[in-house]
DNA sequence: CTCTCCTCGCAAAACGTTTTCTCGTAGTAT
DNA sequence: ATACTACGAGAAAACGTTTTGCGAGGAGAG
């Protein structure tokens, strides 16, 4: 019978002839061991191959150095982008990152906040599906919390992009080229980030002589580009602002196949920059959400209330407009 | 001051009159508990709004109910394919996941695999960057694990692809279309997903007549293929084999600003399938690895060790070809 | 009426650490 | 030489569960 058992703080105190607190002070370099006492028990230790126990080590000092990030679907580039963003920045801190898959699910939402927070020290909320109230009434149980892409909340900072900023560089875009009539492609109609486009939209419709947008609800997803293209068409609009890149591609590519000439017929933008934007031909001309950077702005959040600095209750990065070859100026019939 | 403190199992047992071990007992389903004495203390828990510690039961338990996925890359979309599908199947069988991203850095994905096994109950090693040797050498450390994408391992259930059936359909498929002079755009020279897409194009030219395939080492990103573009060109193939999707359509970009028709004078396949594979113009030809079911598969391989059930020691799925539009007839001059 | 089995309470050990408290010893100053 | 200080290290408590052993009480069966 092979000793298969993990070496224990006790083995190693053990080995180094010493009492097993002194093994767990020289371990975590408290300062009153004599450094040659220090240096026995490190080189025991390493001889054992011993590493403490995180659990223990967790249970007793209440922390777990993990922290979870509840995402509505792994499948969302921008998603996939925010989560990079933070399991690096998070990995760079010594921490560990719990990730849950909601699956668009509200009450997957709610279970997988509350469970994962219990084995982590804090949770990050990534677009939380959940409505306004039910996250104001479970904020407090998640602290430390940090809620991405969401409105100002009470009991956690947020951190976010200015999709109304974005939506205004894009209208400025298309009406400075001279575009006039514009279909607007809404996405996730009860979403914040919608209502953010939206009133942008009506400001500038507001503002602007002449300016007429028409929305159509379309979806989240390349399909519901695709399945709206003869309506697109039908508008007689000469651009349309589909609510992200996704919606944009599945409209370009059906587009394509109806041999409409993008931008010479009509132009098109999308909204995230997701890594293939760049790759459609024409290229998408889109407002790039900075997602990695909102990964690590959300972890440097969660860091800060971890380590109990000044928190910060709120950050918001503004998308940067990216002309590429899928916007032009409007063709004249 | 408000008592802040989570209730503890204490707590429920003073509310419910009972003892401690009671609680323990019907929070766990023992079938020795009175069924009403247990939905008094269950009723009792809920008021509390009580949950066992999930550390501290992980201590007296020795699991955690949670297991890693260390991955080379999280912006590699087949990488993240696989991590949804494990992701998901995961939770429903009501494990945690804990995320690693080692950036391609090995001294990183060494670390990282010993560090989260020490808190996980096993780690998934999503094509291990390591040599065959060092990945042996670690693995007794790491059981249970599970290895994804590598060659045959001892010591863990290995689930991968086989991407030497998806090159030779790919080889097929080409030579059906007659071509007779290729193109292999080389990535991950030291991979074994490399030398099986190898030793398919060996054998393939081997038995087939008058087949030549020159191989160009590019690289796995997007811009390895516009890179290469030139030299391609300069080879008078009609037909070139990336490595996998993301070289094809940087070739394919490259190509386009060339004024190469694509595939009317150059057909090209690429691999993996990404999400945007299908919407490239033209689409890609390639051959679909099943990612997420690779997912899948190696949570089935890890929840049957953790189950103590016979263990899965090696499954392989196989690519399927995707005939789009990137592939034709080769052009006659 | 007694024997037995079932249910439950109680106490305690165990999981593997960290940390507080206490004590012994060595060094220094008088 | 003695007393005081300071420092290093050991013993024990604590973290919040699960689990085991044992005993007590009640109910049902013979």
């Amino acid at each position: 019978m092979a000793r298969a058992a993990r070496p224990g703080i006790t083995d190693v105190a053990k080995l180094a002839g010493v009492s097993l607190s002194t093994v767990s002070r020289a371990m975590n370099g408290n300062p009153t061991v004599d450094p040659a006492l220090a240096e026995r028990v490190r080189a025991a230790a390493a001889q054992l191959g011993y590493t403490a126990s995180p659990v223990a080590r967790s249970l007793v000092l209440g922390r777990t150095q993990t922290v979870a990030v509840v995402i509505p679907d792994l499948e969302n580039p921008t998603f996939q982008a925010i989560l990079r963003g933070l399991s690096r920045a998070a990995t760079a801190d010594g921490y560990h990152v719990l990730v849950a898959d909601s699956r668009e699910d509200l009450d997957e939402e709610h279970a997988l906040a509350r469970a994962t927070r219990l084995r982590t020290d804090g949770v990050i909320l990534c677009a939380p599906r959940m409505s306004e109230d039910e996250l104001a009434e479970m904020l407090p149980a998640l602290s430390p919390a940090v809620v991405v892409n969401r409105g100002p909340q009470v009991g956690a900072p947020v951190v976010g992009a200015d999709y109304g900023a974005g939506m205004r560089q894009i209208l400025d875009h298309l009406t400075a080229l001279g575009h006039r009539r514009l279909v607007y492609l809404a996405g996730a109609t009860r979403s914040v980030t919608h209502r953010a486009r939206q009133a942008a939209i009506a400001a500038a419709v507001r503002d602007g002589e002449g300016l007429e947008v028409e929305e159509i609800t379309a979806g989240v997803a390349f399909d519901s580009g695709t399945a709206v293209a003869d309506r697109v068409l039908a508008t007689g609009a000469t651009a349309v602002i589909a609510y992200n890149d996704l919606v944009a591609m599945g409209l370009l590519s059906a587009l394509t196949i109806r041999r409409v000439d993008v931008p010479r017929q009509l132009s098109i933008t999308g909204f995230d920059d997701i890594p293939f934007a760049a790759y459609t031909s024409p290229p998408l001309t889109t407002a790039a959400v900075p997602a990695v950077e909102l990964g690590e702005a959300a972890w440097a959040a969660m860091h800060a209330q971890l380590t109990a600095e000044e928190p910060t209750p709120m950050l918001t990065l503004t998308p940067t407009l990216i002309v590429r070859g899928s916007t032009a100026i409007p063709h004249s019939d």
